[in-house]
DNA sequence: CGGCATTGACTGCTTAGGCAGCGAATTATC
DNA sequence: GATAATTCGCTGCCTAAGCAGTCAATGCCG
């Protein structure tokens, strides 16, 4: 196949989207890190939140997995934001195993005072990018966020 | 200003520049760690070869920025690659406080060896570019990046 | 030149993440 | 419908990452 992007004798850092794609994550943390932390949250307690906000995930299973948390840690995590009073645990009906997580007021309100500060990082980050280009950025990553789930179940159940 | 891309009241996890990176960073490790693991490589040893190979950087120091690593944590990273042979310390002549670091034979092996898997997972994820899918992808990255760098230098100046 | 602040790598301590194993509950299989 | 296998959340242990402080070397300013 000579389509592939890239060949392993030219493949370097620099022209790695994989690199490129750590790198941005990691500057994003920098950049939004101080402001939570000013609010005594970090960035992990505020993304949960956030999933939980947003219905990206209603147990501590579907978080562990949009997040890429180990499940051990998130019960952690869990147990300060419930301790705080962020987050609320109710085992669910139809399946008792399972947990039903959801925002309290308080919560909700931790993320009003938040939010605003996080978006306006994002903004000033983007604020060379027209609204096409991020546009664009969204999709292409969403596009590759999609290629790599095929990826990894491709590779788990080839295995199988 | 109306023209920032985000709005506080509107802004969602789904449609945010920030989770999306997180996301994909979380599943190229989930694709890319597994290959390495077989080699006995974690991904951060990899990040630090492949950042000396390309010379993103020649110093720990280099390493922490680019790679985002503590300094703490990467020296104990250095040790291992050092004690199985793939990296060399060098005190600087210049400055006799740093040190340069550089692969050794077995650690360009390492990577020979290591390299074609990681870009196989790679172009496998982005299977359904075009390539000018992907190269609009790298250009907004690295454009994120930058925005990023600003926004965060910006921050730490204003507070100074 | 002498003193003061800064930098670069490292060490010790603390905290958070990864992993293996557990118990309870559900689902699958026969 | 009983048994086996899987799933969900949790706990304990271990490793790795984050943080603060140290020491040597450099840069800065008088």
């Amino acid at each position: 196949m000579s389509k592939q992007y890239y060949h392993a004798d030219t493949y370097s850092t620099r022209n790695s989207v994989a690199y490129l794609v750590k790198r941005a994550h990691g500057l994003s943390l920098d950049s939004i890190e101080p402001g939570l932390a000013e609010h005594g949250l970090t960035f992990t307690q505020y993304a949960v939140l956030m999933a939980l906000r947003d219905d990206l995930a209603l147990n501590p299973k579907d978080i562990c997995i949009k997040l890429r948390h180990d499940s051990g840690a998130l019960t952690r995590v869990l147990d300060q934001l419930e301790a705080r009073g962020l987050v609320e645990r109710h085992r669910s009906a139809e399946d008792r195993r399972a947990i039903e997580l959801h925002l309290t007021a308080q919560g909700h309100a931790a993320l009003k005072t938040v939010v605003p500060l996080v978006v306006k990082r994002i903004n000033s980050a983007i604020k060379d990018f027209s609204p096409a280009e991020t546009d664009e950025l969204l999709r292409l990553l969403n596009k590759l966020i999609l290629g790599l789930h095929a990826e990894i179940a491709d590779q788990s159940g080839a295995s199988a």
